[in-house]
DNA sequence: CCAAAAGTGTTGTGCTTACACCCATGG
DNA sequence: CCATGGGTGTAAGCACAACACTTTTGG
């Protein structure tokens, strides 16, 4: 191993968002189709959003642009997690094809920035781009994608838990502003996967002196209505100095 | 902002890392020294290990070179746990001569990736290198250093006590393979930088699965001699799959 | 016998888990 | 009146924090 004058080999940096949303039902990703044609084959496939980094560029911020350019959504909660540098990552000759459409450069390898970011699925559209769409696949269900774009989405995933466990206020971002106890159990049921004694769930959640009681209540609901609950901020970041040392 | 076709202005890619040492005293943190002459002016500074990557390189690999080059040892806790991206983290006026010094390429921006490692200081020597040296600093009298290198330390004190927390087994690698608790408390004491209570700390350690009492003592001591202890990896990979799920 | 550190037990508090029934509402 | 989900309490076990004295050893 050497180094060699000639910049062209060295690595380009890019970032990958794996952007994951909740519709009330389901854990979701945001994943891109990519179509083209070469030598009269066409080329389809999945990847997650990312691009190259622009030349004076922090990572965090083309991570904030997709965001934006995808989700139109700029204030998400939004976390670097792990680079993923592997030299042959970007070798799979489908993948080869699909870079050389996509930048007109003779690209080396990529080193990328692999970021996460949790949004609430509204009835809002994604916004489709150029010459890719957009769409919203359940985390389950994900296909083979582009690179090594399986692997990061795994990795995406331990990694919310984990955060979500050190910081419970992410997980209100996946909530509309009032919610009642069940969408919250449920929400919380999707990400982990398991399911939560109703009883033991709101004792547990009732302790947290930031998820606030309001006076409403469903209305025309074939049953007994639930209370509306809303996550306070204010509250929390009080509760957070006390707990976390 | 946008692309060009000039590949020199793309970002180069380096590893640092924040090689962390006990040695049974307390936690420190590795730094080189750069020294050199400019301008008839002398130039002195530290800061972390790190190089650029290779062509070809894996990021994980030339973490994994650093901390042979440096340290000797190859089968350390390493782990990636942040990049630094920022455009000017490399653009104060010292930190371009000595990168101009160091790498003779022009050098335009780099995005690093931060790594953390813990060993056991011995009586081993750190080895020299060319044209630096390298010494260990208590994580408390660390000087001002090179680039962003001292915010990268603070993120790393602040995810090594994250992991501890997650994977109590990598602190035993600061440890010799026989140990008293006293040994023990003090090292988390330095970690966590708080004292604990003699008692507690007791009940807490012996009720993991795999930490072994010896049938060892301390010899030669003024006072009451203590039971040697050692870490039982074996025990412990299978305490943790009940644990983790 | 003194100095220095080793080693040990109890109590209260709060979190976790397991488990079953009545209530309110709309249709 | 029935189907649907809303809402609640208790007991056992375990982790955590606070707190003080006796034991061992070498000098």
């Amino acid at each position: 191993m050497n180094k060699t004058g000639n910049n062209s080999f060295y690595p380009h940096v890019s970032v990958d968002c794996v952007l994951l949303g909740y519709n009330g039902d389901s854990l979701q990703v945001l994943l891109l189709e990519k179509n083209f044609v070469e030598n009269h084959a066409q080329f389809n496939g999945m990847k997650l959003p990312g691009r190259l980094i622009y030349n004076n560029e922090d990572p965090d911020k083309a991570a904030q642009s997709l965001l934006k350019e995808w989700a139109g959504i700029h204030n998400a909660y939004l976390k670097q997690f792990k680079v993923f540098g592997d030299p042959e990552r970007t070798s799979r000759p489908e993948d080869v094809n699909w870079l050389q459409e996509a930048v007109d450069l003779k690209i080396g390898r990529i080193v990328t920035v692999a970021y996460m970011a949790l949004i609430r699925i509204t009835s809002r559209k994604i916004q489709p781009a150029a010459n890719l769409s957009a769409r919203w696949c359940p985390v389950n269900e994900v296909p083979p994608l582009a690179f090594d774009h399986n692997v990061i989405l795994k990795e995406a995933l331990v990694e919310i838990r984990k955060n979500i466990r050190l910081d419970p206020s992410i997980i209100y971002r996946l909530l509309p502003p009032k919610f009642t106890l069940l969408e919250l159990r449920r929400l919380y049921e999707v990400v982990y996967d398991q399911t939560m004694d109703v009883r033991n769930f709101h004792k547990k959640v009732k302790r947290s002196p930031y998820l606030i009681a309001l006076d409403e209540k469903e209305e025309n609901v074939a049953h007994r209505a639930a209370r509306y609950y809303r996550f306070d901020k204010v509250s929390y970041n009080r509760h957070l100095g006390l707990t976390t040392m």
